[in-house]
DNA sequence: ATAAATTTTTAGTCTTATCTAAACTTTAAG
DNA sequence: CTTAAAGTTTAGATAAGACTAAAAATTTAT
């Protein structure tokens, strides 16, 4: 049984791990979870007697295999709650994730894949993120950031890389959201801004945007 | 800020205190929630200085306003979810229970009505226990037991008294449902079982059946 | 290569919710 | 109306998760 703090911190451990694959240091997942780094020292010794992730004194840790899966297993609700919160709720990109924070650590199999089901096995959530499997495979996805898009090519919305409340809020106000077209009109070697057409409407985004925005050429 | 432990103990108050509105005792809160009664009375004294509860010494508890709301709010939750399991998930009447009661602590008054919407403003749970709205108001439902219909009379099953797995197996085993027809085909006084046609079949049922279905007459 | 800075761990405390055992009220029986 | 039984509360302990302060290990910088 894997209460939901052990859930919270499986998590944080499989998003600061996901890049580099080297060890999470404890600082990084105390500040990840708003928590002191003791906290977090506590958690990881809990979590290693449970042979959830392998941990050397002042080396970090990593996860185990088993927590691999249980990570996963909590992200794969999360996603697909904000699937659910999105579709089928009027719910918007900025509002889902408080929730989907609550939903994600209740525990049924069956209503996980009768969720999924009747969401239609969806593969992305609304940010783009790609929603794991019921084996824990996680579907790749081969978007790229908008900022390295060549001028005068066209593709599509499919996520963001920073999740903030603000910076969804901007893109709503401006009517961007996933499956948007976008067409590269012009780059700016200077500060990076570029001025792309978004569903017909022209105007000017600058170098913070275009590299928060996940984008699939067609 | 109510803990799901509190939200728990506020629930069970109210389920106790429901029929008979003389105080809950201590014992009874215990062996609902089915822990000690000396677990009971501290949480009794901490839901008393939240002003959950009326409470004096060796007197038992009383919901108070607030602690009433909080618990039609978890009760509301509750049972609008255990539609949706039902209604668009494919969960049967004895698989609700156990989800529900976790899917009820889940904290986002947006997400409650935004649910109760996409349910098209539910009346009723599939056990056909009336669903409070968002003011805490609980609708009357003028249902009675089956075992009270007079011979010859003609009604539709519209909820269980007895929400147990048994039953609602046994139920499930012969097809009765919410919106069943029943018509009572005679009654045996010796021992007050009932012969009824339930879907143009023809069944005879015993005293503990017919004293744990709620129907309304038509 | 060693001192200083940073990171990590340990030790001890706190809160929430639980338990056991003992003490105290209330109720019920005779 | 007194006493036994039943019900309730208190006192003291435990486990999970978090915190502070201090000690220990590691890294960085001189």
């Amino acid at each position: 049984m894997v209460t939901l703090s052990e859930e919270n911190y499986l998590k944080t451990i499989f998003h600061l791990g996901r890049h580099d694959k080297a060890s999470v240091s404890t600082n990084a997942i105390a500040q990840k979870m708003e928590t002191k780094a003791s906290s977090a020292t506590d958690m990881i010794k809990k979590l290693s007697e449970k042979g959830l992730v392998d941990y050397q004194k002042y080396k970090g840790v990593q996860l185990s295999e088993n927590g691999r899966l249980a990570a996963i297993s909590v992200i794969r609700k999360h996603r697909l709650w904000e699937v659910f919160l999105v579709n089928k709720l009027s719910f918007s990109w900025d509002e889902v994730h408080e929730v989907a924070e609550q939903l994600e650590h209740i525990k049924s199999e069956k209503l996980t894949l009768e969720l999924e089901s009747f969401l239609d096995y969806p593969t992305q959530d609304p940010h783009g993120d790609p929603i794991p499997d019921s084996n824990g495979s996680i579907p790749s996805t081969q978007k790229l950031l908008l900022a390295k898009v060549k001028q005068g090519h066209q593709c599509i919305c499919v996520g963001v890389k920073d999740s903030s409340s603000e910076f969804l809020k901007y893109l709503d106000k401006y009517k961007i959201a996933l499956g948007s077209q976008i067409k590269v009109i012009s780059k700016e070697a200077y500060d990076e801004s570029m001025t792309v057409k978004i569903n017909d409407i022209q105007k000017t985004i600058s170098k913070e945007v275009a590299q928060n925005l996940f984008v699939k050429t067609n």
